[in-house]
RNA sequence: GCCCGGGUGGUGGAAUGGUAGACACAGGGGACUUAAAAUCCCCCGGUCAUUGUGACCGUGCCGGUUCGAGUCCGGCUCCGGGUACCA
């Protein structure tokens, strides 16, 4: 019979889902593995992005689970999230009803890939259970002072009408839409993110060689520590009595504390609470002050482009060494969110400050030696123009200059960081409730833990206009969890990443404890960290981040524990590619995976996806190397009828002829080669090619045995990769024995050659090639050698003579 | 600018410091066929010469270490990704 991938794959996905095969067991004693694809957003359809990340998850699961270890490969919906609402913007369609027939659809199309997912631990996010389990947390965080609600300027994108988190903001546009993000001041609830910078940091350590290298460094980077001093300016006298006393001063931090006495002025950010305050007193003259209003209103991205500008405030503070007077400006380049928004200024070694300092023509002092006149001067030398510490090397000045400030008690050494807390109030309505209610008497008060989970309302028109919840005329109404007199529920609902940065630990969980926990500490302990992660470098920052974030969260209030890092290995995948380009819609460069499977079966989308490019790499779609795929999986089936024995045979090898040799040997490399393969480097496409090889070589002898042994290994080897041939191969030949029972054991008699064949090189170069005796001893390899070269070697001395064992022989010669 | 990756045939890609280009795609030639599809066989980095065959060049560029470098080291260059006025 031909090989009819539709037939062969609808059958063993039947076995598959009858016997529950991927199921993991509850028997904790075993060995586990805990293999996990990044869950999918429920667009509508599978993209061959999908394909590639289930495909490389699947084979790990499947192998895993043939070596006999307790495998949870599990799969559920990412399933809140702005496009549903788009959807019903659009089309007039509930996004919860969007959403679940989506995933009915989707789940349809994973079944037709043949992929090993477990079937009772599948969930959605949009799921009440869920969402139950997930406001128990925000609570305890808020009771734990973890979580907490303030009104501060934040990122807001005006198309999807709702708050974004810094780490959602790409280049100043929205990371969904990619709209441009415009600052508002707000309420909003806030994860303490910040608490954990160190740990985040630190345990990154934990996940080198893990985890790829450039991830790592872009977290370490996001997260931005940096050491250096924090100290205030005081104001003059005379600028005091300007502020009516209402200000001291202000604090400013710097890493570069030996520039100190360069400092000839400071800057605020146009936002800075002096700034406002002098606006607000009409201290300033009207058009500088509505130009420095207009400062603080751009965009960031605005304000990245923008040239340097400020003006000067008519204040002066005094210098804590020097006792100068020096001004006080306001400049559109001084962040609010970091520092404290405000800066000292020293523009003989500071780019930035350089260039405002040029602009506006303010003084300048060189403090460190080795810099040119006329220009910011950033590397390293000693101190200059700094009283007593001069002629120390900067570097050390650093520490000698906070140890000052400390002893004068005018500053400290202190540590900074990038990273902000994290905004999770969204203004939207597919998402998940944040369960407090706003009280006049009570304040803000959490829900009860026995009322939740707070579901959302079904009736609710979603027009795009304002945030549904807050539209909506009697959702929001509600008694006070605390004095119980009326009050109104929180209408803004959780950020989405909320919702997938605990659920590794759901999916640990057994289903059967889902309605009484929303973790269980016990099963969580027995099958995390999880071993394999698998997803696109675009969430290196986002959800990893978030993810290790909420890990350490749950483990300090008590929810899991024993566990610092959620993801013990992770492998990126790359994109997939056509004509050099990501796939995408608005391009309609799509492959879709449907119509690829209906014509050619999943085995071959697959193998595909495995052979053409290692996984960490970019695949670029190539028409005819599908076919090239789809061939190779035709001849492999085409082959059983070699096979007309039904059970590994015990091969006599010194009866065997060279074909048969060979062909053992790259059958039994490619066994070797796949332990590294599934273990370690994930370099499928080596084994496939592998496999590959072996067939061919298969294909130039006609030994049953060396057949049925080839056969049986290739599909053993193969299966993770392509099961349902495999199966089916495996079922007719073999009665599925290679498919289970562990690993075949590696025969290092095949390897066993009576004559190896050695390249010849003079200096190096290769001239010729010999064949020599496997037991020759490395005077008659050299000798053969040399014979085989006289032209080489004419007039010439050998000078020494290189054996590589089974490899080579270099001669060197003058 | 800074931080990561990465430059190997026409293409995707292989090569624990040891015969560069495995495996595959495309291309060319042939067998089978009335024909086509499918399948099978052969060739396939470049230049030069050629009777078999051989010589030289060749893994972005320059240099170094080594008997031997795609691989290690130093310096450049180009491409991709991330980040960006973080003081």
């Amino acid at each position: 019979m031909s090989y009819s991938p539709n037939d062969i794959e609808k059958k063993w996905q039947t076995i598959w889902s009858e016997k529950e095969a991927f199921e993991p067991l509850d028997d904790k004693t075993l060995e586990k593995k805990y293999i996990l694809s990044m869950f999918p957003f429920p667009s509508g359809r599978l993209h061959m992005g999908h394909v590639r990340n289930y495909s490389i998850g699947d084979a790990m699961a499947r192998y895993y689970r043939k070596q006999n270890y307790n495998v949870l490969h599990p799969i559920g919906w990412d399933a809140f999230g702005m496009p549903a609402e788009n959807a019903a913007i659009k089309h007039g369609r509930h996004p919860k009803d969007w959403t679940y027939s989506n995933i009915a659809y989707m789940r349809k199309e994973l079944n037709s890939l043949g992929l090993s997912f477990s079937e009772t631990r599948e969930f959605a996010t949009c799921d009440e259970l869920y969402t139950k389990w997930e406001q128990e947390f925000i609570i305890k965080m808020f009771e734990e002072k973890l979580l907490y609600r303030e009104s501060t300027t934040v990122n807001w994108c005006e198309s999807c009408h709702t708050v974004l988190a810094n780490e959602q903001v790409e280049e100043g546009c929205c990371w969904r839409c990619d709209n441009e993000v415009a600052l508002k001041e707000m309420p909003g609830y806030y994860l303490d993110i910040k608490k954990y910078s160190d740990e985040l940091l630190d345990d990154l350590k934990l996940l080198e060689g893990k985890w790829p290298s450039q991830v790592l460094a872009m977290q370490s980077n996001w997260i931005g520590k940096s050491q250096g001093l924090e100290f205030s300016f005081t104001f003059s006298e005379a600028s005091k009595a300007k502020l009516e006393n209402k200000f001291e001063g202000f604090e400013v931090f710097t890493t570069r504390p030996d520039t100190v006495y360069g400092v000839t002025y400071t800057a605020l950010a146009p936002e800075h609470p002096i700034v406002k305050d002098l606006i607000k007193n009409r201290l300033l003259e009207r058009d500088i002050a509505d130009k420095i209003t207009a400062m603080g209103n751009m965009t960031e991205v605005e304000r990245a482009k923008a040239q340097k500008e400020g003006y000067d405030l008519g204040i002066t503070v005094i210098h804590p060494l020097t006792g100068e007077e020096i001004p006080v400006w306001t400049a559109n380049f001084v962040l609010a969110s970091y520092g404290g928004g405000a800066v000292m200024s020293v523009p003989t070694h500071d780019e930035r400050d350089f260039e405002f300092a040029t602009k506006y023509n303010l003084p300048m002092k060189y403090v460190i030696s080795g810099g040119e006149e006329g220009s910011a001067y950033t590397g390293e030398g000693v101190l200059i123009n700094s009283d007593e510490l001069n002629g120390m090397k900067n570097t050390e000045a650093k520490a000698e200059i906070i140890k000052l400030f400390e002893a004068k008690n005018v500053g400290k050494g202190t540590t900074n960081y990038k990273l902000r807390n994290w905004g999770i109030s969204r203004q939207r309505y597919w998402g998940a409730p944040i369960p407090f209610v706003h009280c006049d008497a009570c304040g803000l008060v959490p829900e009860k833990v026995e009322n939740l989970p707070i579901a959302l309302p079904e009736d609710v028109e979603i027009t795009g206009e304002g945030n549904p919840l807050e539209n909506h005329p009697t959702w929001s109404n509600c008694a006070c969890p605390k004095c119980g007199e009326k009050a109104k529920r929180e209408t803004d609902t959780l950020d989405t990443f909320v919702q997938s940065s605990w659920y590794q630990f759901r999916y640990a969980t057994h289903p059967n404890k889902w309605e009484s926990c929303g973790i269980d500490k016990e099963d969580v302990n027995y099958w995390l960290g999880v071993d394999q992660y698998i997803g696109g470098i675009e969430h290196a920052i986002l959800h990893l981040l978030y993810a290790r974030f909420f890990t350490k969260a749950l483990r300090d209030l008590g929810f899991i524990e024993n566990i610092k890092e959620p993801f013990e290995n992770l492998l990126t995948q790359g994109m997939v590619l056509m004509d050099g380009s990501k796939m995408s819609k608005s391009k309609g460069n799509t492959v879709d995976p449907d119509s690829l499977i209906e014509k050619y079966g999943a085995d071959t989308a697959r193998l595909f996806t495995l052979f053409a490019a290692p996984p960490q790499k970019e695949l670029e779609w190539n028409d005819s190397a599908v076919e090239g795929a789809f061939r190779f999986i035709k001849k492999l089936y085409d082959r059983r009828t070699k096979v007309t024995i039904d059970t590994l045979p015990t091969i006599e090898q010194n009866a065997l002829n060279k074909e048969e040799k060979i062909a053992r040997v790259k059958v039994y490399e490619a066994l070797k080669r796949s332990i590294d393969v599934y273990e370690k480097t994930f370099a499928f496409n080596t084994l496939i090619a592998g496999c590959m090889e072996a067939l061919n070589a298969l294909d130039k002898q006609k030994n049953e045995q060396v057949w049925t042994e080839g056969l049986y290994i290739i599909t053993h080897l193969l299966e993770p990769i392509i099961p349902h041939v495999c199966a089916e191969i495996s079922e007719e030949l073999f009665e599925s024995k290679n498919l289970t029972g562990g690993k075949i054991e590696i025969l290092d008699e095949v390897f066993v050659q009576d004559t190896i064949t050695l390249g010849v090189a003079v200096n190096g170069k290769r001239r010729a090639e010999i064949e020599v005796d496997a037991e020759a001893s490395k005077e008659d390899i050299i000798a053969m050698a040399k014979e085989s070269i006289p032209k080489w070697l004419e007039g010439k001395n050998v000078v020494k003579e290189i054996l590589v064992p089974k490899k080579m022989v270099n001669l060197v010669v003058k």
